[in-house]
DNA sequence: GGATTTATACTCAATGTGAGCATAATAAAG
DNA sequence: CTTTATTATGCTCACATTGAGTATAAATCC
């Protein structure tokens, strides 16, 4: 093999700090300094001399950047690139053509978000992934309409088409979050294909606000993660503060979900699976008080528990 | 931030290529020319500029360098650095203390595997993994014993090794091969821990083949994540060759899961979720003969299909 | 007090799953 | 040629889980 080649690369460590407020769920970005005004992820580079791990240095600039207290931390993917897309075209892009640059992407979960202003809402950069209200309008008034036009009479687009987006008769996955994403890039649907030149145009739909280089992408693969995971290890737990009702539990796995649950049988889920206790103390709100509950494990990081089960019911095919 | 510090590394991709042997899975690994005769993975460097992403650049040192063809290929883990173990003690290893290495870990599934003696089989890494034949006699015979010496009294530690080695009344998860190997590894009770100097004296027991470096880590990353992946997707085709009988899918199964499958209940799966079509020609072999199927969506790469559930019944908790 | 809101208990049909029995089709053994 | 071993395949049945909904309880707002 020809070994004439550069082979050092510096690492970038990028996060999605995920929160939840209210019934948003957020992330944690800062603004652009560019003329575009995209805002991006947070990241930073890694040290390998001064961090054992990358998971440590993470942390560590985290903490000092943000002061937040992030509990659960997982890798998501390494980037081989972030000046060049993965399907982008030969030398579209001419950043970093000397210093290339790996980036490792990280999912956190922090129980706060202080400052909104620097946390962003998943839905504004993904409106078409929130279902709670429904089918979003975006997409059969911009999006399905376009993508099969895109498709046309090729077998293998529209194939993928009703895999990914469930369009026509299939069900709509919520996991699929990523691969949507990644179909609107390839269909040149998304501000980003358009500033990595696979677009000729500038795109006149608005399909999310648009984030910088491949962040949005990072964000959509965080996404889909943590919707997976959720229903199968009790990472909402780590979006809740200590004492909490079940109803904040449901509120908040529906936010992360986009989706509604059925309320009698999201709670049997989570009786069966012990998941919380009681506190003895009861919530004031407005209805009738809810009893407060406590997660179960919070002493050991016991990352191996069940998880809830979740109740989508199967009339969510809109 | 303090700047001054070395950012630049070498990036290693590490490859766990796996394929199924008669009924035994095997692993491509490369001999070893140190003093201790373990095998290692595959691996090779990452040339930023030679390859728009690092799985094109794996593919191409696969085929450079095996001349296999491996259709499935998943990034599992980026690991900070091979010399230094994430639990591992200070300073315990002087290797690579100016070159830092981050290896990026591969899955690729392999439908042939030529040349017997360059793949390893699994259970000879992990002896504890095959059930098999039942409850492996390594389990209380070695391994369950020095771990409850180890965690003593020590509440936190016990409950762990209920929840990864199901000890004493929990059921065994078999997606757990990563937890048990850094388990054992932390207890140290397997030869690695020796390498890196977490152990002061060298192992007795032994505790499955080593490898080098920390690829037996890697090899278990793969393990659980086929464990896992294998109950959700169809990835076992990427293992089978073009027609196959119910019977093969399900040794190859069982082989990846090391546990055995009810026969009857496997086929009601494959039927009901439309994964294979028939050939319309019989297999010859001893008994009666079978039916020769093809896996149905074999043209387009659909990675989004709903995958065997897998019957493994209750009574797996020996 | 009556309307509204939220919490929680309970029911019931449909489906999925674990487990096993019964039968069919072949090769090898006697 | 019959028996036996071996593998394939069809079918049943009890039980658990799940989706969906009804009914009731406990508070606040007016």
């Amino acid at each position: 093999m020809d070994k004439n080649h550069t082979a050092s690369v510096l690492i970038d460590l990028s996060a999605a700090i995920v929160s939840v407020r209210g019934d948003q769920p957020v992330c944690l970005t800062v603004p652009d300094v560019s003329e575009y005004q995209t805002p991006g992820l947070p990241f930073g580079p890694f040290y390998p001399d001064r961090h054992r791990t990358m998971e440590i240095g993470l942390r560590q600039w985290v903490i000092e950047q943000t002061a937040l207290d992030i509990g659960y931390v997982e890798q998501l993917y390494t980037f081989g690139d972030r000046g060049r897309r993965s399907e982008g075209p030969e030398g579209a892009d001419s950043r970093n053509e000397e210093e290339h640059i790996v980036s490792v992407g990280y999912l956190a979960l922090s129980k706060q978000c202080p400052q909104p202003d620097q946390w962003s809402e998943w839905y504004k950069h993904f409106p078409w992934e929130d279902w709670r209200n429904g089918r979003p309008n975006i997409l059969n008034q911009q999006i399905i309409p376009y993508l099969e036009a895109w498709s046309g009479s090729d077998e293998f687009r529209r194939l993928r088409l009703q895999q990914v987006f469930g369009f026509p008769d299939k069900a709509w996955n919520d996991e699929f979050v990523l691969d949507r994403y990644e179909l609107m890039y390839e269909a040149g649907l998304v501000w980003e294909a358009y500033a990595d030149g696979r677009q000729k145009e500038k795109i006149s739909l608005q399909n999310g606000i648009a984030m910088q280089l491949d962040h949005r992408r990072i964000l959509a693969t965080a996404m889909s993660r943590l919707r997976a995971k959720l229903k199968y290890r009790p990472v909402v737990f780590e979006l809740m503060p200590s004492a909490f009702t079940l109803t904040q539990v449901q509120k908040t796995t529906e936010a992360i979900l986009g989706a509604i649950l059925h309320k009698q049988n999201f709670r049997r889920q989570l009786a069966k699976n012990e998941l919380v206790e009681p506190t003895g103390q009861m919530s004031k709100a407005r209805g009738r008080p809810a009893e407060l509950f406590k997660f179960k494990h919070d002493e050991s990081q016991n990352t191996n528990l069940p998880g809830l089960r979740i109740p989508l019911g199967k009339s969510r095919n809109f």
